[in-house]
DNA sequence: ATGGACAATGTTTTT
DNA sequence: CATTGTCCAT
């Protein structure tokens, strides 16, 4: 069979029309599920494999590093290593490269460290007190909101629009935090794609120059691309013509970030000879579960019709659960997830539970880990968020580019060395003087400290400045011969780190297990040098951080289930404040974005679909009622089953014995555990329970088949827990 | 310079 | 209510 035939073999005709078109613009519209993820890979592997494209001259670009990684692991099932040469990254990504490339031409050294939010935050902080304003009446967050805004419209400080007093107070914020960055050599997210436009604008030869390379571009997610990254695309394609992007307006959930669905009617009008093609036909769920999907979108006014269809038959309706408050809701859940567990209508890695806010992941964390059961979770308390983490990240990025004095101000005092606020000012008096930044002034001391007696930096200061100077010398050389993970081990032995941040509480060992975790993504990117490691520390977010390995419920957000499915999807806290959003409310287009999320989540679900929302919130602080969504009322009655309170039902204790096999690691690990025919704890007994330590039980009572036992615990007080799925341990 | 105690203040989604 | 920032005492 030839090639080609094996690569169209499973596909439908309209996956096939895609995937084999004709050179020049295409735009796929397709719908969820429709295997969209497969006819860009498909296609890239035709172009090299049939068309003969040499793959050094594809580009494509996804918006999460886990998109892209998927869609590259899936381009190596289909064309072997083929695909050397291939670009293939998320926007930022690729962009970062081409700025570093480039920099010749551009206003910062190739060596720049890239800004997270924390650290743009901070430079926002920086410029309102530079400009003596105040952050009380000046917030930060919203100031930096409309920076961002600004530059994903490619609006610069001198053409930001002045209208009130607040934006003029923007506008200068924005001059100064540009300013801020290019003497930290620094970019911000924003910039990646902002200079990279620029750069394409002011330089024709440059862009003449990565024009001609690519000639065939692919986009995936397409509608969410923001106005940059529409023109850096139209810059891109711009000799060969040869754009093929992939998209579904009804899945924009990105507005607030700059993005614009209406990039895909600007792409037609651009592209006015461009193919379309619409992919309808669903793979993914059952008609019962599309039927509610379609019931939610098509409220949506002014979109093109759609209808989502299927060949996995009607399947089981979707069931509507009214629960009491937001901690039923979690009981709820946890509940029916045991229970289809238990029944073996499920596996524990088939569930996903969604809300609208990170927040709301808490209440069933809890239940989970009261029950003792695991569970991932996917964003929220981020990794690269932690303070140990960005402490290391700033001492690297602080070796690479010694300008980074957000970086520098960050550690200089950390752990605590006697160079407080007093001290630092001092040094920077003194380096401003010298017209060098703060890093390369200590640079300097660490290489002469007789430097400082000029400087009128002696003293116990000064030794304390010319020590830390004189790592920085020696890191420096490290950086040039060594890797960063040698760099790293120097790091923390010298800074003598772990005796800062593991104090031998369960929280220091934790932390420092956090350093070890950076430590091995250190020595995963061994061969990628310092500025490798550093870029793709700053440009994965934790939604890339979702390993699939482990079969356990999986919790995320609404907008971090994008391009995922799962066979059991729970949609919780379906109110009216929380989804819709209540800062939406007063918005139609942020009303219509909700709606979309709350789109995006029924079409992640492939068998089964709980929709869930309570009577009563804890907003913050006091329970209050809430309504439920206005989006509930356009599911028409007949597909929705309203499910009775009825937690634990019969039945369940015949089947139990298969829960061990099926719940896995949890379940393996309790040695205790039992189905309770009778009580086994009583008042008084003393008690292990692995994550909450010693306790002692104070009440025990059997409900149901299972045994329900208040314990009291030295760290955390009193909890309730069940006795079969709470690895409890009676010491003797 | 450092650490603790208190107050204020604020909750959407993230490359 | 839980985090973050500010003030104050050591």
């Amino acid at each position: 069979m030839t090639f080609r035939m094996e690569l169209i073999k499973n596909l439908n005709p309209q996956q096939q029309q895609a995937v084999m078109a004709e050179a020049g613009p295409v735009l796929v519209l397709a719908g969820p599920g429709s295997g969209k993820t497969r006819v860009l890979t498909q296609r890239i592997a035709f172009l090299i494999r049939v068309k003969k494209v040499k793959p050094y001259s594809i580009m494509a670009v996804t918006f999460t590093n886990k998109a892209a990684r998927e869609m590259e692991s899936r381009v190596v099932g289909l064309v072997g290593d083929y695909n050397r040469g291939l670009t293939l990254g998320t926007f930022h990504a690729i962009c970062a490269r081409i700025l570093r490339r480039e920099a010749e031409h551009l206003p910062f050294e190739s060596n720049y460290v890239i800004f997270d939010e924390d650290d743009q935050l901070g430079v926002v902080k920086h410029a309102l007190r530079d400009l003596n304003l105040d952050e009380k009446n000046n917030r930060p967050a919203p100031i930096h909101a409309a920076i961002s805004n600004a530059k994903n419209e490619l609006l610069l400080p001198e053409n930001f629009p002045v209208q009130h007093y607040r934006d003029e107070v923007v506008r200068r914020v924005y001059e100064r935090y540009q300013q801020l960055l290019l003497v930290n050599n620094a970019l911000d997210f924003d910039d990646l794609l902002l200079w990279a436009v620029r750069l394409f604008e002011e330089h024709p030869e440059v862009r003449e120059k990565y024009a001609r390379r690519f000639e065939h571009i692919l986009v995936d997610e397409f509608q969410d691309t923001n106005i940059a990254q529409y023109l850096l695309l139209k810059h891109l394609a711009s000799f060969h013509r040869n754009i093929f992007v992939v998209g579904d307006t009804d899945q924009s959930i990105y507005r607030w970030r700059g993005a614009d669905y209406r990039n895909v009617l600007r792409f037609e009008k651009d592209f006015p000879d461009a193919q379309v093609v619409m992919l309808e036909q669903n793979y993914r769920s059952t008609q019962a579960i599309l039927d509610v999907a379609m019931a939610v979108i098509n409220r949506h006014p002014q979109r093109r019709p759609k209808y989502l269809f299927t060949d996995r038959g009607a399947g089981l309706r979707v069931t509507l659960r009214e629960v009491y408050d937001d901690r039923a809701e979690a009981a709820f859940v946890l509940d029916s997830i045991v229970d289809m567990v238990r029944r073996e209508q499920a596996q524990p890695g088939d569930f996903a539970m969604m809300y609208r806010t990170n927040a709301q992941s808490r209440l069933l964390e809890e239940a989970f880990l009261a029950a003792g059961l695991p569970y991932k979770l996917v964003g929220a308390q981020r990794f690269y968020g932690r303070r140990e983490v960005k402490d290391i990240i700033a001492y690297m990025r602080l070796v690479h580019n010694p300008n980074d004095e957000l970086s520098l101000t960050r550690i200089i005092n950390v752990p605590p060395r006697g160079i407080g606020d007093k001290t630092y000012l001092a040094l920077r008096t003194l380096a401003q003087k010298l017209s060098l930044s703060p890093g390369e002034l200590l640079l300097e001391i660490g290489r002469e400290p007789e430097a400082l007696n000029l400087a009128g930096l002696p003293g116990r200061s000064g030794a304390n400045l010319a020590r830390f100077g004189g790592w920085q010398v020696k890191w420096a050389a490290l950086k040039a011969s060594a890797s960063p993970l040698v760099l790293m081990d120097q790091i923390l032995e010298d800074i003598d780190y772990r005796s800062y941040i593991d104090d031998g509480s369960e929280e220091g060992a934790d932390r420092w297990a956090n350093v070890m975790e950076l430590r091995r993504i250190a020595f995963e990117a061994q061969d990628k040098g310092l500025e490798g490691f550093l870029e793709q520390v700053a440009l994965v977010s934790d939604q890339d951080t979702l390993e699939t390995t482990a079969k356990v419920p999986t919790m995320l957000t609404l907008h971090a289930a994008k391009g995922l499915e799962f066979p059991v999807v729970f949609i919780l806290g379906l109110n009216d404040g929380t989804l819709p959003h209540s800062r939406s409310f007063d918005d139609i287009e942020e009303m219509m974005e909700e709606r979309r999320l709350f789109y995006v989540g029924i079409t992640r679900a492939k068998d089964r679909l709980f929709l869930v929302y309570s009577q009563n919130r804890s907003a913050y602080g006091y329970p209050e009622p809430v309504d439920p969504s206005r989006f509930l009322d356009d599911i028409p009655y007949e597909l929705i089953e309203e499910e009775q309170p009825a937690v634990l039902r019969r039945g369940v204790k015949s089947e139990a014995a298969s829960h061990d096999a099926l719940w896995g690691a949890a379940a393996r690990t309790s040695p205790k555990r039992q189905i309770a025919n009778q009580q086994i704890y009583h008042p008084g007994m003393n008690v292990f329970h692995p994550t909450y330590g010693d306790g002692m039980v104070l009440n025990s009572r059997l409900e149901g088949d299972d045994e329900v036992v208040d314990v009291f615990f030295a760290d955390l007080g009193m909890k309730r827990l069940v006795a079969s799925l709470a690895r409890l341990e009676i010491k003797t």
